[in-house]
DNA sequence: GGATATAGTTAAGCCCGTTTAACTATTAAG
DNA sequence: CTTAATAGTTAAACGGGCTTAACTATATCC
């Protein structure tokens, strides 16, 4: 097995083990709220791409525009999501996270993360100072692939 | 800011990029296949959680035993799963996962995982060596934690 | 043995997220 | 100016996932 293959599949199993123990908690905790999982997707990628076009927001998410236009409508009520015109177009509509909606994204985060407080809990300090430098590389390198705002999202169908 | 906030914060945010990367090409590819989230939910939980209970999915998923009675027949037509009788108790059927179903469910796993490619290819093979140790102590790590979960399936072949 | 509880399936009906289609408004093209 | 294309909204209809309820079968308790 080469070194390569030795960290990718390292690094795969890692992934596989969070994705796993973040996945329950965020389906119950998505059950939970009334939002449904594209209203969720939605303020995600709002959280980390920024305010977005309706017409993003549906590439994104992999439905119809009109999809998107009404499973806004209740974000918009609850004060999570502002709709403004784009000055630039003004056919477009520009979607943003209010600060509210801002606070709930990383609340669902945090509980997605839970568990991560459960692994830091059984770490010694020697070890946390010890792996600290290789996440901190990991997470800085990683902020480099594929600058976000590069493009919304490969476009499946013409465009 | 504490030793164990630092690293509880790297942690997290190495996390948040993870999932954000890894959650579209999942919902892609899921709205792709013609399986509801349900049933994909089922499908991983049988992997890491091994042969299980009609009544154990439907605690896990948050649905009713109606409902996944339901999910589970379209994945039986299509060979992914397997219901046998429990000898323990016969009122209970066992669900296990096929060879087909196991092999679905890690080739879903590494379209989810594509970006990890992409990560290790900006990384020098020095890097990547001084970032090993860090992965698999990790790994070893949060293996230690699963108090909830089970084995999971033997990572008998790599694909 | 008889009563009750548990595990699972089936069918009917509901809910809600999505699509389709029609419409408005703005921009671009000829 | 006229025509076509793009962005978005709205309303109606569709479809699929889930629940409820009724039923079978096995296990447990007295």
């Amino acid at each position: 097995m080469s070194a390569e293959d030795t960290f990718l599949t390292a690094l795969r199993e890692w992934m596989e083990a969070s994705m796993h123990r973040s996945f329950h908690a965020f389906i119950r905790h998505n059950r939970e709220s009334d939002l449904s999982l594209s209203q969720v997707n939605a303020l995600f990628r709002l959280y980390h791409h920024g305010a977005s076009s309706v017409n993003d927001l549906a590439n994104y998410l992999g439905v119809t525009m009109a999809a998107v236009s009404q499973l806004l409508d209740p974000l918009i009520d609850k004060g999570l999501v502002l709709r403004s015109e784009d000055l630039q177009d003004r056919r477009k509509k520009l979607i943003a996270l209010t600060e509210i909606g801002k606070d709930l994204v990383k609340k669902s985060m945090n509980t997605r993360h839970a568990w991560l407080s459960e692994l830091s809990g059984i770490l010694s300090d020697a070890e946390k100072e010890e792996l600290l430098p290789a996440i901190k590389f990991l997470n800085q390198r990683t902020r480099e692939l594929s600058v976000e705002g590069k493009r919304p999202c490969e476009p499946d169908s013409e465009k």
